[in-house]
DNA sequence: TCTGGGGTCCTATTCCTA
DNA sequence: TCTGTAGGAATAGGACCC
C-alpha cells in the first residue's frame, strides 16, 4: 500500500493539519443481527429484501467470501451463495446502535458528521494536545467501539475527508474463497504520501465517481487517479461539466477543503416504495399516495419541519422514471396537504403502462413554526389557487408537464386550505399516535372499496420480502 | 443479474418578470 | 404596445452516495 501506514509503528499522523478521521462499521447490519442471534456467528448471513425484488443491504464476511456483495440484487445473492441465512433486518436496532457509536464519537470530539448510520467523519484536529497524535485516537475508538457496541470498525486517517475515507476502505477486512482475512484495522496516510496513496487507485475509488462517469473516463483512456490527474483540466471539463470535472481534478490531486461539518440540515424527506406486484389500478395508487404522504408528513413534524416543493417520482414496469414536482406559496407538514399536491401530479402521469415504485418526497424544508402562520393565511383566503407565481416550466413531454402543472396549481388553494383546517386534529393525532402507536390512527382515504386499508410502512426497506403479502 | 430506499448535488430547459 | 434580453425561480432528470 504505497504511501499509507497501517498505524502500528513510526507514521502517527503528526504531521497532519487538518487531521481528519473516518470511522466506518465492518459490515454494520449484519454484525448487529450476528450480535442479537448468536446462532449466526461464522455463518454467511445477508442482511436485505429477501423477495424477488429485494437488495442485500449488508452481508457478513463469510458472505462477502461468495461473490455477496451490498446493493446486489437478492436473487443473485442467493445463487452465488444458496446456504446463506436471509435475514429481513431491524432498522430501528440499526438506529439505535448508530447512536451508541455517536456517543462514542462525541467524547472524542464535537466535530462529527455523521454519514448514513454507520460511518462518520471527524475533526480530531483540536483533540491532539488532549488525546494525542490521530493514529493514537483512532486505536482508542476503535478499542471503545469494540467494548461498548461489540462490534468492529475501521478507521482511516488523514488530512482531508476523501483520503481519510480512502485510508479506511484500506483498512477493512477482506474476504475471498479462502475465508475473511482481518484488515490493519488503522490506515494513517501522511501528508507526504498523499499522492503516492492516491494515484495508484482505480478512479472509481474517488467519492463522485460512479459507473457512469467511470465509463466516460475510461473513453478517455482514464483508468487510475493518477490518470485522471495527469488530464488537462479543459479535457474533463468538456467530458463532465465544469462544475464535476473541476471537483474530480482537485480531488485526483489530493485538493479536497470540504470541512467537516456537524448536524447538516436535512434538505428533503421522503419516502418510496417498490410494490410487490406491479400495480395499474389508479384509485389503488391513490390510496398509496395518501399512505405515504401521511409518512413523510410524520416524519417533517417529528422534526418540527415543513416543505414547500412536494415531488412525484413514479418508475413505471420498463423502469423508466418520471418525476413531477410543485411549489406551493407556503410550507405545509399534514398529510392532506402533501396528499392533495401529489394526487394533482398523479393525474398530469399517464399510468396506463404499469407502477413499480411511488414515491414523495418534500423539499424546500423551512422550520414549521415560521411556515404555519403563513399557511394558515393563505388557506383562509380560499382562493384562486394562483397564489405564488409558480412557473410552469421545466423539461421532458410538453403535454405532460403542462398538465402536471396546470393541475397542481389548482391543487394548491385545496392543500393550503387542509394545512390550515387540520393544523389542530394533525397536533391531537400526533398525541394520540405517541401515547397509543402509530397504527391506532389512520386516514380514511387509505382504506379501499374492500374496506381493507393499503399495508403499513415495514421495519426493513431493502423491498418486499418474500412473505408480504401482495399490495392490490 | 436485473436492479431498494433515503438522500444530495448538478445540469439543462422553460417560464416569468423586469 | 411590441420585441428582445437577462436573471432568477421552478422543473425534470441524471448521477452518485450509503
Amino acid at each position: 500500500m504505497p504511501g499509507a501506514d497501517t498505524g502500528d509503528r513510526a507514521a502517527d499522523g503528526a504531521d497532519l493539519v487538518p487531521a481528519i478521521l473516518h470511522v466506518d462499521m465492518d459490515s454494520f447490519f449484519a454484525s448487529v443481527e450476528v450480535l442479537d442471534d448468536p446462532t449466526l456467528a461464522g455463518k454467511p448471513v445477508i442482511v436485505g429484501g429477501s423477495g424477488a425484488r429485494g437488495v442485500v443491504a449488508s452481508c457478513t464476511y463469510e458472505a462477502r467470501a461468495f461473490g455477496v456483495r451490498s446493493a446486489m440484487p437478492s436473487v443473485r445473492a442467493r445463487q452465488l451463495c444458496p446456504h446463506a441465512v436471509f435475514v429481513d433486518g431491524h432498522y430501528s436496532r440499526y438506529a439505535d446502535m448508530s447512536r451508541q457509536l455517536r456517543d462514542v464519537l462525541l467524547s472524542v470530539t464535537p466535530l462529527v458528521e455523521p454519514i448514513g448510520l454507520d460511518e462518520a467523519f471527524l475533526d480530531v484536529t483540536g483533540a491532539r494536545r488532549l488525546l494525542g497524535p490521530p493514529a493514537v485516537i483512532a486505536h482508542r475508538i476503535r478499542h471503545q467501539v469494540h467494548s461498548q457496541l461489540a462490534l468492529e470498525c475501521s478507521v482511516g486517517v488523514g488530512r482531508s475527508k476523501m483520503i481519510a475515507k480512502l485510508a479506511s476502505r484500506a483498512a477493512k477486512p477482506t474476504a475471498d474463497r479462502a475465508g475473511r482475512r482481518p484488515g490493519p484495522g488503522v490506515v494513517v496516510v501522511p501528508a507526504d504520501g498523499e499522492l503516492a496513496f492516491l494515484h495508484p487507485l482505480p478512479v472509481h475509488a474517488l467519492w463522485g465517481v460512479g459507473p457512469a462517469t467511470t465509463k466516460r473516463l475510461a473513453d478517455l483512456g482514464i483508468r487510475t487517479v493518477g490518470d485522471l490527474a495527469a488530464l488537462p483540466d479543459d479535457v474533463l471539463v468538456r467530458r463532465l461539466g465544469r462544475a464535476h470535472g473541476l471537483h474530480l481534478a482537485n480531488l485526483a490531486r489530493a485538493h479536497d477543503a470540504d470541512p467537516v461539518v456537524p448536524d447538516r440540515p436535512a434538505k428533503s424527506v421522503g419516502h418510496e416504495e417498490t410494490f410487490r406486484d406491479d400495480i395499474y389500478d389508479v384509485a389503488a395508487l391513490r390510496r398509496h399516495a395518501v399512505r405515504m404522504a401521511e409518512s413523510v408528513a410524520n416524519h417533517l413534524r417529528s422534526g418540527h419541519l415543513a416543505g414547500r416543493t412536494v415531488t412525484v417520482k413514479v418508475k413505471f414496469t420498463d423502469f423508466t422514471l418520471a418525476t413531477r414536482s410543485h411549489t406551493l406559496a407556503s410550507a405545509v407538514d399534514t398529510g392532506g396537504a402533501i396528499a392533495a399536491v401529489a394526487a394533482a401530479l398523479l393525474d398530469a402521469v399517464d399510468l396506463g403502462p404499469g407502477v413499480r415504485l411511488l414515491g414523495i418526497s418534500l423539499s424546500g424544508l423551512q422550520p414549521a413554526a415560521d411556515a404555519h402562520q403563513l399557511a394558515f393565511d393563505l388557506g383562509s383566503v380560499g382562493g384562486t389557487g394562483g397564489a405564488g407565481g409558480a412557473g410552469a416550466g421545466g423539461t421532458g413531454p410538453a403535454t405532460g408537464t403542462a398538465t402536471a402543472a396546470a393541475a397542481a396549481a389548482a391543487a394548491q388553494a385545496e392543500a393550503l386550505r387542509l394545512q390550515a383546517q387540520w393544523a389542530d386534529v394533525t397536533a391531537a393525532v400526533d398525541a394520540i399516535r405517541s401515547r397509543f402507536g402509530r397504527t391506532v390512527v389512520g386516514t380514511a382515504s387509505m382504506v379501499g372499496d374492500d374496506g381493507i386499508a393499503v399495508p403499513a410502512r415495514r421495519e426493513a426497506p431493502w423491498g418486499p420480502s418474500a412473505d408480504e403479502p401482495t399490495q392490490e
